[in-house]
DNA sequence: TGCATACCTGCGTGGTTGTGCAGCTATGCA
DNA sequence: TGCATAGCTGCACAACCACGCAGGTATGCA
């Protein structure tokens, strides 16, 4: 197990192995990358209430959610555009009313997994 | 369900009956906050691939963590300060070498979630 | 005592981000 | 046509944060 770049191969270590072992937990650096990116949208208490709300009740319109939560319209709106550009939300608009809903699995998972802490 | 703070309740809704039930998705605030704020500590690729090799190998090094991260050691010193300081992980000196350990439940359910994903 | 190692800290910087305000577009109704 | 509603966008501001550099502390060895 040689897993240490050349770059970085001459610095001294304190345990050898488990140096190999480290590197070989933190995997490929694209992976880490995606699920800190996954953690960052999730990162903002208002996103994160925006995404609670949806994932739980469904479709829902902005001045809606921004009664739930207490926002105001525009940072209402920039947040879903924000978590639409990243794909983790969809938008169908209906008349003059856009409802969002959350479309991506990993998300889910991820607030599937907040539920099951505390209800 | 009347769930809506009087503060806001004189505006206009689309669903009426689903913004009560955001409300009740979205809980209590301080445990949106918390979730936030744990997404926020896992939301640096740098700090998620310090936790990602200590969650799965254990106890390292300082400077062993700089060498499998590629970061220098200021900020990979830093980075476990900042998590030390949320009680994600803890310091075990031996003579000059600092070793850390991930403690918080939590962050280490985390991270299983996403080990689960790709190996 | 002198020196190298392991780690920590302060400072300054650049980049990012959340927010409020004001204003714009588009739909629906009378 | 006129008006209210629903939503979107641009801009400017402030706050935060990660990072590199330089320097400091503490341990261990010769």
């Amino acid at each position: 197990m040689h897993l240490v770049p050349p770059d970085r191969a001459n610095r001294r270590s304190i345990d050898g192995h488990r140096v190999c072992e480290a590197i070989a937990a933190i995997g490929d650096a694209d992976r880490v990358r995606t699920w800190a990116g996954r953690f960052s949208l999730l990162a903002d208490a208002n996103r994160l209430a925006l995404l609670f709300a949806l994932h739980r009740t469904g479709p829902l319109a902005v001045s809606d959610l921004a009664i739930a939560t207490g926002m105001n319209d525009p940072a209402v709106s920039q947040a879903l555009r924000l978590l639409r550009a990243a794909g983790v939300v969809e938008r169908h608009k209906e008349g003059r009313v856009a409802r969002y809903r959350v479309v991506d699995e990993d998300i889910r998972r991820l607030l599937e997994h907040c539920a099951a802490d505390t209800g």
